[in-house]
DNA sequence: TAGACCCAATCC
DNA sequence: GATTGGGTCTAC
């Protein structure tokens, strides 16, 4: 008889520890394993995590332990689902985020895996059937029949479904000279680009790599403008290492957005790279898992998620954009990719390689202080001249024009001026639909969304509210709800207004809208874009997400019609942010041999994240930023940790809120700054509502230990739910 | 006095 | 997170 001990698909911090249930079946069961289990009346999934045997009764065992067990129903997995590395590597996450171990689980494993009751419904491994030849002896064969048993001597196994005909098939079976056996069909198609050339490096990049590989630190920060050539150095690194008999993990930001580099990876290395991107469906997704796990590639390439990839022996991670906030999940366990980075680095003694034009302050602030090696590439590979660059100071009236309250003068000089030439602009609002938001010009009332409480955008292109935040949807009404006035204004302006106003300045120039509004896969963007590049618009407007990648040789104007958009937002990332994305769209000006021009317009024309963006000036906003990051006591001074509290019960959350708040002041941490209760920017939904409390601290200590004491306490009997955001972004 | 509703305890 | 069971409320 098995002792199994299992954790319950539930990620409740009251039930993050094993539940034991018994197994004197047949079945091979693993720690690693996922079984059927009866749970509180319920049929759940529980993950293994310790098996022992036991020749006690179960009486003795039930009197022993104080409690019945039951049997486990069925084991889903006999083998593991993870080795050893990936169960150590959920262990070290689950206690640096503070999250429950099952969690980290079910973020670790592919949809089709994941110790959850959800994973019954994923996608199955697909088989596909081939004939395989047992006996070739042509004795008493009909000529169809020789024919494919010779076919199968010559080829090898043949795919059932290329023979036309089933009795020949049936009738060999019958006879003893074939069998049908079942292979695992991988659902994905990589196409390999044909031109794998590889380009000859510059001396500096032979440096960087150089250094790369002979640093005795473990991490690189590998900083280069945009054109200094950091792909043809991953693409050498990966080389190395396959020489080296290494493999190698590689993150890129939003695939859909990079298929350039996805293309040279699969040119380069072929059938030794496996791809995860958020456009793979599930069943593709669990089938270059199973590869990656059986071996078959050397290479993972992917989003987030990939840094769970099970390849073994890896010698490199490289976090292409480092600073790209996607890397971090914005739900449990709020892991940061380039944290797991380094947590699995350290499982091989493998190298990490950070890639950005503009790192983060943290990394950065590493690569300063010498915690990382620091590489940094200043020169253009093309040697291009930079846009010129203008900041437009929106509170000069002088800047106005009669004809538009959206765009100023010089704004719409340079769009006559480009489309005049046959040019293309591209315009970068960061807010979505037409206004932000719709509010009674009688009595000030503001259309918000019934389930988070924040305003509606209004849309016109299908006249609806739409919550930017939980989806929510609602008619336009003609009348104010709460006066019944007729008087309704639409408040702010987003993406669709501006191809609006566009349109009306400039009637006869083509437009193409592109935000997350324009729901499309990746083939529709990209032939988007592609169209865009090959000039069937003059004009391109969109959010942040076309300030990024994309090289347009005939774009000659980028317009940031409102910078101030992401400075009023309250994060301590906020002008870094601003810098980065103001940064990345000037680069979209001007990537060819015409000269580009860049205009900033703002209310903030002496902010410096605004300034040194369009100077394109990294080291003087570093600079700065960092006396500012010192002075307000946040990252990389300090690390942050959000603790989120929700309940169903306002007045509940708020006093647990306090109470939490006090005992934390009166343990005097060393070094330790709370900030809180707040109440965040979407104080209720999902049916609860929500506080938050902010540690600002340098040292772990033990403010750790008594965090998780704390949850393991004050989460036995609660209505609360505590979340934490260890090293959270949001603040 | 049965059924509705709420809340805390418990899950192996 | 979901079920259960005990307590209390409520309508006829």
């Amino acid at each position: 008889m098995k002792i199994i001990e299992v954790l319950i698909e539930r990620k409740a911090n009251s039930l993050n520890r094993p539940f034991s249930y018994l197994y004197d079946g047949k079945k091979n069961i693993s720690i690693g394993s996922r079984v059927k289990v009866i749970f509180n009346h319920r049929l759940l999934i529980g993950y293994v995590i310790k098996i022992s045997e036991t020749d006690l009764t179960i009486d003795l065992l039930e009197k022993k332990s104080g409690f019945k067990y039951t049997y486990i129903v069925d084991i889903l997995n006999e083998e593991p689902l993870l080795n050893d590395e990936l169960t150590l590597l959920a262990k070290e996450m689950a206690e640096y985020y503070l999250c429950p171990l099952i969690a980290i689980f079910q973020t670790m494993l592919p949809p089709s895996l994941k110790p959850s009751s959800s994973s019954l419904k994923g996608p199955k491994i697909y088989y596909e059937k081939y004939i395989h030849l047992l006996s070739s002896l042509e004795e008493d064969l009909t000529p169809k029949q020789i024919e494919i048993v010779r076919n199968l001597k010559n080829n090898g196994d043949l795919r059932v479904k290329d023979i036309k005909s089933p009795t020949i098939i049936k009738n060999l079976v019958k006879k003893g000279r074939i069998e049908i056996i079942q292979i695992e069909k991988t659902r994905l198609e990589i196409k390999y680009e044909t031109s794998a050339h590889e380009n000859i490096l510059t001396p500096d990049q032979n440096s960087a790599i150089k250094s790369i590989i002979e640093t005795d630190k473990n991490v690189t920060l590998l900083e280069g403008v945009t054109g200094s050539g950091k792909t043809e150095i991953y693409l050498s690194l990966v080389k190395e290492m396959l020489k080296m008999n290494k493999n190698v993990i590689m993150l890129v930001p939003e695939i859909s957005l990079t298929p350039m580099m996805i293309n040279l990876f699969a040119a380069r290395f072929k059938e030794n790279v496996a791809i995860f991107h958020s456009d793979l469906t599930n069943a593709e997704r669990y089938d270059e898992y199973r590869r990656i796990a059986r071996g078959e590639c050397r290479v993972v390439i992917g989003a987030r998620s990939a840094i769970f990839a099970p390849l073994n022996n890896v010698g490199l991670f490289i976090l292409d954009e480092e600073h790209v906030e996607s890397y971090k999940q914005d739900s449990l366990p709020f892991y940061h990719a380039r944290e797991v980075a380094l947590m699995r680095a350290k499982h091989f003694g493998a190298k990490v390689v950070l890639g950005s034009a503009t790192p983060s302050l943290e990394s950065r602030a590493r690569a300063q202080k010498g915690v990382y090696n620091f590489v940094h590439l200043t020169k253009r590979i093309n040697q291009k001249s930079l846009p010129k660059t203008s900041i437009i100071d929106l509170t000069n009236t002088n800047n106005l024009s009669n004809e538009s309250a959206i765009f100023s003068l010089p704004l719409i000089e340079a769009l006559k001026e480009t489309f005049s030439k046959g040019e293309q602009t591209i315009l970068l609002i960061n807010r979505r639909g037409y206004s932000s938001y719709l509010s009674c010009r009688n009595c000030g009332h503001i259309f918000k969304c019934p389930n988070c409480g924040i305003g509606l955008t209004y849309h016109r292109s299908n006249n609806l509210l739409k919550c930017h935040h939980c989806g929510h949807v609602e008619m336009v009404s003609d009348v104010c709800p709460k006066c019944g006035s007729k008087y309704l204004s639409k408040i702010g302006f987003g993406t669709e207004r501006i191809v609006d106003e566009i349109m009306k300045l400039f009637p006869s120039i083509k437009v193409l809208r592109l935000d997350s509004d324009v729901k499309m896969n990746v083939n529709v963007l990209n032939r988007s874009l592609s169209e865009f590049s090959k000039g069937k618009f003059d004009c391109l407007v969109g959010t942040q997400m076309v300030a990024k990648g994309h090289d347009f040789p005939n774009v000659t104007l980028v317009g940031i019609v409102l910078a101030d958009i992401g400075l009023a937002l309250p994060s301590f990332k906020s002008a870094e942010r601003t810098f980065e994305l103001i940064t990345q769209a000037i680069g979209r000006a001007g990537r060819s041999e015409k000269e580009g021009q860049a205009i900033i317009q703002t209310y903030n024309s002496r902010h410096y994240a605004l300034v040194y963006a369009a100077r394109q000036d990294y080291e003087a906003f570093y600079h700065q930023e960092m006396r500012m990051r010192q002075v307000q006591k946040y990252p990389p001074f300090t690390y942050l940790i959000a603790i989120k509290l929700a309940s169903k019960n306002e007045s509940l959350v708020i006093d647990f809120a306090y109470q939490l708040f006090n005992i934390l002041s009166h343990q005097n941490f060393l070094d330790t700054y709370l900030v809180g209760p707040i109440t965040p920017f979407i104080p209720f939904f999902g049916g609860k509502y929500h506080r938050e409390i902010i540690i600002k601290y340098r040292k772990k200590d033990n403010i750790f230990s008594f965090l998780s004491k704390m949850v393991v306490e004050m989460q036995k009997n609660s209505q609360i739910d505590i979340q934490f955001d260890v090293d959270t972004l949001d603040f």
